[in-house]
DNA sequence: TAAAATTGTGGGTAGTTGTGGGTAACAAAC
DNA sequence: GTTTGTTACCCACAACTACCCACAATTTTA
């Protein structure tokens, strides 16, 4: 069953191969609109892992960036650091896209690779890492991580 | 005699087979509204157990999860948490949904497979997990249940 | 009470999915 | 112009999943 549109949930073990490429799951496939012609744009998330766009969500992204003055200087960082390590990939015909050795180096990737839906956008994670990053989101205010709970689970 | 759309209570005693499939009760299937198309959404509950939406009605919480900005690091682990155990279950030609292995574990569960109507959703538990947590629950805080009692008449 | 229909459970099979590697087209470097 | 390295496309296979059928137990209907 496919939810709606451009929309991603669950987890998925998946594997980096020698050419840098990893699967995209078949429902996530399914589930990303024609108009994206197979195309997600990849970039650098803000923790330690990579961000896959379907290419028209990140097409909104864009033009959000593009409204920010660049007479600010926390704005100019911003951008560049967005801007600058995305790429669009399109999926081959086995489903998998090929990330740039940049974005793999920063998400510290080797053979292991979490993909998991966050909704609008996936997230590719070397495994490790999200364990990591997990222990030390314990420490989050609980305060704050209950009232977000109250205001969306029914 | 069917009650309202989507609305699910009682308790039954079910078994998980070895392909990780759990009958959802016939009862249960008549209550959900055809705009589900069969579907639901299984996920983590916030006890040891498996929550189970109607499609429809996790959709509602999709789109409240859609809305966080990922700005917020508090924001991108809660929507994290929730979306990377959840993945959508549409029941077979006899009636059963398909659990993924992550959140079997999670439940802890085995063969015995508790299903529970709670009224806008469904839980599955592990019956010696469900009795442990109940004994733990009888230490609840009575002021609470009070409280509860002035919103909601039984 | 007997027959019919429904419900829960088990298992087989064909199609799909993930993964590895090969080859041709292309560009960059020597 | 040749060589080297990279990228895109193609094929092959193993593992898994969705779909189908079968049957026993229970409930409903006549």
């Amino acid at each position: 069953m496919t939810l709606t549109n451009n929309t991603f949930i669950g987890e998925y073990a998946y594997s980096l191969d020698s050419k840098g490429r990893v699967n995209i799951p078949a429902k996530f496939r399914q589930s990303l609109s024609d108009d994206n012609e197979g195309t997600f744009v990849i970039a650098r998330g803000m923790d330690s892992c990579i961000w896959v766009y379907p290419m028209v969500q990140w097409n909104r992204i864009e033009s959000d960036l593009r409204n920010l003055s660049s007479l600010s200087k926390i704005n100019r960082t911003f951008v560049r650091n967005i801007a600058r390590y995305a790429s669009p990939s399109t999926y081959d015909k086995q489903g998998r896209i090929t990330l740039t050795p940049s974005l793999i180096e920063y998400a510290g990737l080797d053979k292991d690779a979490l993909i998991i839906g966050m909704v609008n956008k996936i997230e590719i994670w070397n495994p490790d890492t999200l364990n990591e990053t997990d222990r030390q989101n314990m420490e989050i205010d609980p305060a704050a991580y209950e009232s977000l709970a109250e205001k969306i689970i029914v």
